[in-house]
DNA sequence: CGTATAAGTGATAAGATTTATCAGGTATGC
DNA sequence: GCATACCTGATAAATCTTATCACTTATACG
């Protein structure tokens, strides 16, 4: 899954490529929106550390790799990225989308020349119903 | 600071208005991008104990005055709204301004067309680097 | 290639945070 | 006022997160 722009990333912030990072990046991209700690679990499995979990997740999110989010619930969860993105999230099921599109750049340009920040990234996470819940709830 | 628009959104949530929860909000009002435990622990001495600020949060986010952002440290601060708002967080010092502005009602609609999700809220969190850290830092 | 070395890992324990429980208190509607 | 459903505080239990340290490994360099 887009290998190549994964290694540069890595490359470029100066994080060691390893096995273990790679397997986290990808369990948040099979299951977008899941917390560390269900990762670590799973991951716990194939042998991975639970530590090695968090501080690779502390990693991949700062290099950009990772979006975390508030879930309704007061949890952190998170969804790989490649380059920016927002989530959609549903509020019964928890089904996450990554959305690409964004247009919060001018909004930031305007901040910045109002509010002296040097702005240097956002988070956006919409949240609703999916379709399916929808349905299956007759609303 | 607004205790008639913020009683009329306990009633309409059926939510008692407490001494704690007033509290609870007040306490994220005064100090904006603190965690449950950071405010449960001030309020600790004034007796308020640390189980009902985690209630009071749940309780006030659900009912739209608390607004959680997943902080770049993996923890989830929350900030008093009334009613829609968004926050410039500095990711030195951690300062937060609340934002009333928001375009992304637009945005929501045309999702909500293109994905089937009945849309109900989003999170946006902006983070930068304020004025005052900018010049201690000579950036 | 080998090797040096700084960075990363796993296991475990310690620490911190969050939730469950339950007896007692209190805001609300009548 | 009174009844009642909801809320609170204290405590304990359960979870989640981080620190430590000996060992391993990815990267850079000759």
């Amino acid at each position: 899954m887009h290998s190549s722009a994964l290694y540069e990333q890595f490359a470029e912030r100066g994080l060691r490529r390893t096995p273990q990072r790679l397997a986290v990046w990808r369990a948040f991209a099979e299951k977008p929106g899941r917390t560390i700690r269900q990762v670590a679990g799973d991951l716990a499995e194939e042998g991975i550390g639970q530590a090695t979990v968090y501080r690779a997740v502390r990693a991949l999110e700062g290099a950009g790799l990772l979006l975390g989010y508030a879930s309704p619930r007061g949890e952190v969860r998170y969804v790989a990225v490649l380059g920016h993105a927002h989530v959609l999230v549903c509020r019964r099921c928890g089904e996450v989308t990554s959305l690409q599109e964004c247009q919060i750049e001018d909004y930031e340009r305007r901040l910045q020349s109002k509010t002296g920040y040097q702005i240097s990234g956002h988070t956006l996470a919409i949240y609703g119903i999916c379709p399916r819940c929808l349905q299956e709830e007759g609303l």
